[in-house]
DNA sequence: AAAATAATTAAACAAATGATTAAATCCATG
DNA sequence: CATGGATTTAATCATTTGTTTAATTATTTT
């Protein structure tokens, strides 16, 4: 398909059509669906604007194209790691972290992005994501239940499904308060988050040690 | 001022001023400012369209005016007991997990929006709120800088400020993929994040203690 | 009560924006 | 080359949307 040529990387010259798609997922990311004027989209992509409908009908239809592309990706990378029998809670977590470290560190409007729209629209999304309910049924969440439960805590695995998600993602949906309280460059950021490559999976495993006291609390 | 009577609980009638900061506060945390439309704010105001300009100017006016105050009450709203020097980490931890937890269980829409605006529109809002750049500066942060020293933990502190707000604010922002995956209705969730009122400062005072090995990371 | 000021309304305007049209250009195939 | 379909373009349309205007009603002041 692609002339390949010489010894300098070789970019396949895009079709109109990808290089909507391309712009109208960057666009749509960083602004959200509301926020992106179909104008934005083709100047992003240097084409006619007329040439998005052209390919894809409607804003909408680009949107809901584009998008469910990019979240099913994004849930489903790492989805066979989650579901792998052979390897342990601790080494599906080491995976699990570096893999979305990676990730976001390329994507850092991505989480944001896609929590806005579903909160917007929580039917037009929700729906369409099936790997996301596939999770509790994973190995990875198993494994996560036979570790409380060996450790004598009753508390409801959930509890740590949030957690470890929590720690991965949070620093980067809240990177520009983060960036603002301490006036930190890009580069410390990246430094902080190659740290917790290491750190996320060591507080996840020591989370799940602890002993629930399992002490009331007012209602 | 308002004048009280009955047994009752007697609403003093808002001013269609105050209709109209309390819609748009309504309107504009839910669905964005891109999305909301003057008219969805007169609607839900129960006020004519003209009104909104006659007070506010413009719809960028209003929703500076009208989110300026959300979010440094919700970022002020906790200051003093940060700064409190009379109580113990531990104590603030708690008194901050019980208050952003009740806060949270009122607006759960407030963390995506405010984060949704920042990200698509960065300058407009991290300058406004000195709030945040105070965190760093105070009683609370010192505190956790100094237990950190007296573990032998030689992390950045930053990494435990970024946890707290994790643990606490991230199960409010996932909430529609948490009850996505777990077909959980609102009690259940309700439910989770009370228990969690007790679990996040020992989960925090937990990862403060343990000791940091401090292994290299690939670059 | 009269006058003046403030609040409210219906209607309309102007710009922005998603979408369409019809003509022009490109490109493979016979 | 000629033909026919696919691609691209400039121009335009129709609707939405933020805002304004001018007239009407309510409230306060004199």
């Amino acid at each position: 398909m692609a002339k390949r040529s010489s010894h300098t990387t070789q970019v396949p010259p895009l079709s109109s059509e990808e290089k909507i798609k391309e712009a109208a997922r960057k666009v749509f990311t960083q602004k959200g669906f509301a926020a992106t004027r179909t104008r934005d989209i083709a100047k992003e992509a240097g084409i006619n604007l007329a040439l998005l409908n052209y390919y894809f009908r409607s804003k909408e239809k680009l949107f809901e194209l584009v998008m469910f592309e990019s979240a099913s990706q994004f849930f489903a990378s790492i989805s066979a790691e989650l579901h792998n029998p052979k390897t342990s809670l601790e080494q599906k977590l080491t995976v699990l972290v570096n893999h979305y470290i990676d990730l976001l560190m390329n994507e850092p409007d991505f989480p944001v992005f896609i929590l806005h729209e579903i909160q917007s629209n929580p039917s037009r999304l929700i729906n369409r994501m099936q790997a996301i309910e596939l999770l509790p049924q994973s190995v990875f969440f198993k494994q996560l239940a036979a570790q409380l439960k060996k450790c004598g805590n009753t508390l409801p695995p959930v509890h740590f499904l949030i957690n470890t998600m929590a720690l991965l993602v949070f620093p980067f949906v809240a990177r520009p308060m983060i960036a603002g309280m301490f006036r930190s460059s890009e580069a410390q950021f990246r430094e902080l988050m190659n740290q917790r490559r290491e750190l996320v999976p060591r507080w996840v495993m020591q989370m799940l040690k602890e002993k629930n006291t399992n002490k009331k609390h007012k209602s």
